[in-house]
DNA sequence: GTTGAAAATAAACATGG
DNA sequence: CCATGTTTATTTTCAAC
């Protein structure tokens, strides 16, 4: 038998994943609402959002920007082969990657490709500066592979919290 | 000449910029701290915000969920390729990939492949589970290349702000 | 931009598991 | 001892001017 609380390997019990169910959506909810929703005082809940910031199971809290409201309407996935995976290479294009404010977003994977990236742009012409930048400069990258977002179906940071080991 | 304060084709000036710059990285930050940042009261920024709220520029608030905290510590990405681009089919596509809770983004684009997916999962078993759901029932589906990241380097909704047209 | 009311966050305290 | 709820204080949000 199982506590109704019980934490799971992470530490987190059902209230936790309830709050972050929440705050996953939308994280200006008053403490006091989302202390009705889970059946905790809004100071238990205070309490907990604090804990799971300071513990890094919330990694920030953020606005999402439209990026087509802001003059970047062009959303591009690019997937980078490099030459080497010498461990200092590597690092070299992970960071040159990591700090271009174009790249939203940069994975490191296995498989055919070595790196994904997503990037956002104003124009194609600025995204053929970032390709220079990032790839024609750095001679460890072997090729790369521009597919261009027509849609962008889901974009979304949420994770899914039912069924937590 | 232009005003120090122009607005963009998108509507928004600088101090806007500033603003959302701020949140993007932080909303819970007080108005008031924002707007001695960007040298106006809390009631602009408020009232600034508002209006970028009501507008769509921010979609939306949210707290960032770290995956692996949560029991999905695998992140993979999929590149998927069907058979027919007919737009009855495809809208079916882009439906169930984006009711699927594991499947945090997805985007239509051109080029090789149809769709580019990042999905959290538990396990790998899980993964093939969801590939049966989305990919295998899915007569559309041709084939799709399975990336499994080894590290998440860069993982944020973040638009850069600077040079906006 | 300033002011003031309402509301939310955050701390302090007492209590039960 | 840790987590909860209640109370109190502080800070922030938000509307009015």
């Amino acid at each position: 038998m199982q506590s109704e609380t019980a934490n799971g390997p992470s530490g987190l019990d059902r209230f936790d994943l309830a709050i972050l169910a929440i705050l996953q959506r939308d994280n200006t909810t008053p403490q006091r609402l989302i202390g009705e929703q889970v059946h905790l005082s809004a100071a238990a809940v205070h309490r907990r959002i604090r804990r799971m910031e300071a513990d890094g199971v919330i990694a920030g809290n953020v606005a999402s920007v439209d990026p087509g409201r802001v003059g970047r309407p062009l959303t591009i996935v690019v997937e980078v082969h490099i030459e080497s995976e010498r461990l200092d290479l590597l690092d070299g294009a992970k960071k040159s990657f990591a700090e271009a404010p174009e790249v939203q977003q940069c994975y490191y994977v296995t498989g055919d490709a070595d790196f994904v990236l997503i990037v956002t742009v104003a124009t194609m012409s600025e995204y053929e500066a970032l390709t220079r930048r990032l790839f024609f400069q750095n001679h460890n990258v072997k090729r790369f592979r521009t597919l261009v977002v027509m849609d962008r179906i889901k974009t979304s940071l949420a994770v899914p919290l039912d069924a937590v080991g």
